[in-house]
RNA sequence: CGCGGGGUGGAGCAGUCCGGUAGCUCGUUGGGCUCAUAACCCAAAGGUCGGGGGUUCAAAUCCCCCCCCCGCAACCA
């Protein structure tokens, strides 16, 4: 028996995990229950990455010690990785200080003791407010874009890692290791990068609390990368359990998403190098999940809960959709009416369905008992479909895969049609052809669903259950179970749908942007499907979007804000911006005002010439694309676009707005 | 020249690495069946595979050029 260990990228605790990262964590539960299926010894790690400055700063605006922060969201995450039946073997979190620490501090040891780690100091600008250095592409004009303060130049105490010894190293090893990083595009780009050169890596930050202490000089704090990326070691013992290590180390799979593959196909294995240790099988860089063909992420609005789909549908729907409809390594789009027509398609009309009409023509006709005599035309196409199923999964096609198992789904539905069960049931000199008929269907199906397993854990169980599997869904491995059986009996169970369908097109469309929105009467649920509230036609401006200001300002507050109608005199597209409009405009000032506006996707410049409008002119100045902006138009802007200025015709430019 | 993804029947997508009948889901039309969740089965209509050039006996697929869309990166002060 092989063994296989295989791990996800480790998440911020500063949000709630979203579609994106429920996206990684089913993809990859859905081979390590595949390695299982198959017999493999099955290690899959999951984790969360809580020393980052986010995570910290996160933890003081909620008043909270880190570590209690943290702590509450574990759980949170746990809650949804149980709520998406993620079968983790093992939760690793950074602030481990048995499992998680010793491992650190002991790579990092192994990397100086083999002289990769040395002193140097990192210069670079650093923002008081945010306690952080800055990279230069991150300031805008020299200041910080969350602070708006110019930011100190600082030069510290900084470790260095040699990343820059390992660039033939890792080429040499790409080389002799073909299938290291997958898919194919994610490797060019990474051998173009690697070859291009590397730079040394800083690994540590002085004078910070929060973070593993260095073991050669405990005021500093191991940076970022040396930090998380040795979760995937820790976790099974690297530093505090030898004989764990040995066993499970080094990793099968990596799963990354694909801005992180760099990370884990050129630090992670030239950090293991300079330690010694032996580099893990693979790493694959999945695609993002857009929703509405909007990237899914942390800082925009449109984030969809994963446990909605879970919640109202159980995880199994979701994960089919995930599992079949995107390109494993591709993007891919969520959107409620596609997951609608999927569920309609492929598990109601076409999955559900199918168990149903062989449960009940086995009811009526044989009062639920089946027994086998012998094979029939379906029983190759099982094979067929089990071997094309195993041949993509092995390469982690898995859209693939459970494709090969929805046509074995779709074949046995043409095998019934066309030997017409209920025809044969009329003569009772047909009786063995009858029962022939329904028994070959039933076990396409049984085979089917032992396929599906992986995918759909709790669904396909349900199915095995109700042909009369025996055995537990755990106890099947994947050569024995998808073998055609052709002798024995069987009964089957007649339960009702499994799917109920959803009739109403769109009903399950939900509010993105307006949760508080009212909810409207929906479909006559289906057991399985909760109601959901529909969504309101938004394509006007929804008012009050948004919380409508919970607390209260003075009105002393409001007449600080000085509002003056200005008029446009001139109005031109700031170049490579899309979204900026520079604008000239009188607001009754000796000079007129240059003011930046994000209204370039809603006027073109010729329009806004001449109009009057309300601006705030006691705001700070502030540099946006390299132009200073003094004050700020109004302008009604819903979520997505479309914005409207505040029109303040005939008011005198200068006019005070109150 | 910032990075990257993509343009395939009405819609959404595979196929492109390893050239050789253009496939799937939904939709449409006609038919069949009645066991089943108005489901299931069969058939049909519908494609210059973004455009141009090249290589080849043969190009959606390989090479060159161009056009268009979309994410990300910087900006909705």
């Amino acid at each position: 028996m092989s063994s296989f260990f295989l791990t996800t990228a480790i998440d911020f605790v500063n949000s709630r995990p979203h579609l994106g990262t429920a996206y990684e964590k089913i993809t990859a539960d859905v081979i390590a229950r595949y390695r299982r299926l198959k017999g493999d010894e099955t290690w899959f790690l999951m984790g969360n990455d809580e020393h980052s400055q986010n995570v910290f700063k996160r933890a003081q605006e909620q008043g909270k010690d880190p570590l209690v922060y943290c702590d509450e969201m574990e759980q949170v995450f746990r809650e949804v990785w149980r709520a998406l039946d993620i079968s983790y073997d093992d939760f690793i979190r950074t602030t481990d200080r048995r499992r998680h620490f010793p491992g650190v501090q002991k790579l990092v040891q192994a990397c100086l003791d083999n002289g990769d780690v040395y002193a140097g100091t990192y210069e670079g600008p650093y923002c008081v407010s945010c306690e952080e250095f800055k990279v230069e592409k991150d300031l805008v004009d020299g200041l910080c874009p969350i602070h708006k303060t110019k930011p100190e130049w600082i030069k510290e105490k900084n470790w260095f890692f040699r990343l820059s010894k390992y660039q033939q190293p890792l080429l040499r090893f790409y080389a002799e290791h073909p299938t290291f990083i997958q898919p194919e595009v994610r490797r060019n780009e990474i051998l173009r990068l690697v070859d291009d050169g590397l730079v040394d890596l800083s690994i540590s930050r002085a004078g910070q609390s929060w973070g593993i202490p260095l073991p050669n000089d405990p005021k500093s704090v191991v940076y970022v990368w040396f930090d998380a990326l040795t979760n995937y070691a820790s976790a099974v013992g690297y530093g505090w359990d030898d004989t764990g290590f040995t066993k499970r180390w080094p990793a099968n799979l990596h799963i990354v998403g694909k801005d992180i593959t760099r990370f884990h196909c050129v630090i992670w294995p030239a950090m293991l190098m300079s330690a010694g240790l032996p580099l893990p099988g693979q790493v694959f860089g999945h695609g993002w999940v857009f929703f509405k063909g909007e990237r899914m992420s942390k800082t925009m609005g449109n984030i969809v809960d994963p446990l909605d789909a879970a919640r109202r549908f159980g995880p199994d729907p979701l994960r089919l959709y995930l599992a079949k409809e995107v390109v494993y390594g591709a993007d891919g789009d969520f959107t409620w009416e596609r997951f609608e027509e999927k569920y309609n398609a492929d598990l109601a009309n076409n999955l559900g369905n199918l168990v149903n009409r062989i449960a009940a023509m086995t009811e009526r006709y044989r009062k639920g008992r089946l027994s086998a005599s012998g094979g029939g035309q379906l029983a190759s196409l099982a094979d067929e479909a089990s071997r094309s199923y195993v041949n993509a999964m092995d390469r982690l096609a898995l859209h693939e895969g459970v494709a090969a198992a929805f046509r074995l789904i779709s074949a046995a539905n043409e095998f019934i049609s066309e030997r017409q069960p209920w025809t044969l049931a009329k003569d009772p000199a047909n009786a063995d052809q009858l029962a022939q008929v329904l028994y070959d269907a039933a076990e396409a199906v049984r085979i089917a669903a032992v396929l599906l397993l992986p995918v759909m854990p709790s669904s396909a169980a349900e199915i095995l259950r109700r042909l009369g599997e025996t055995n537990s869904p755990r106890d099947l491995r994947l050569d024995t179970a998808t073998a055609w059986r052709a002798s024995g009996e069987r009964d089957i169970l007649n339960a009702g749908a499994l799917w109920p369908r959803l009739e109403d097109k769109g009903a399950i469309t939900v509010s993105e942007t307006n949760p508080a929105a009212p909810v409207a009467p929906v479909v006559p649920a289906p057991p399985a499907a909760p109601v959901a509230p529909a969504a309101p036609s938004s394509a006007s401006v929804a008012p009050g979007s948004g919380e409508a200001g919970s607390e209260k300002i003075s009105i002393e507050d409001f007449m600080k804000v000085q509002l003056r109608v200005a008029k446009i005199i001139e109005a031109a597209n700031v170049p490579k911006s899309k979204k900026l409009v520079q604008l000239k405009v009188d607001v009754g000032e000796p000079e007129p005002r240059t003011i930046l506006a994000g209204i370039a996707e809603s006027y073109q410049p010729e329009q806004l010439v001449g109009r009057t409008i309300v601006v705030v002119a006691n705001l700070k100045p502030a540099k946006l694309m390299g132009i200073e902006s003094n004050g700020m138009v109004l302008a009604a802007s819903p979520d997505g676009g479309g914005a409207q200025l505040v029109n303040a015709e005939p008011a005198a430019p200068g006019t005070r707005v109150r």
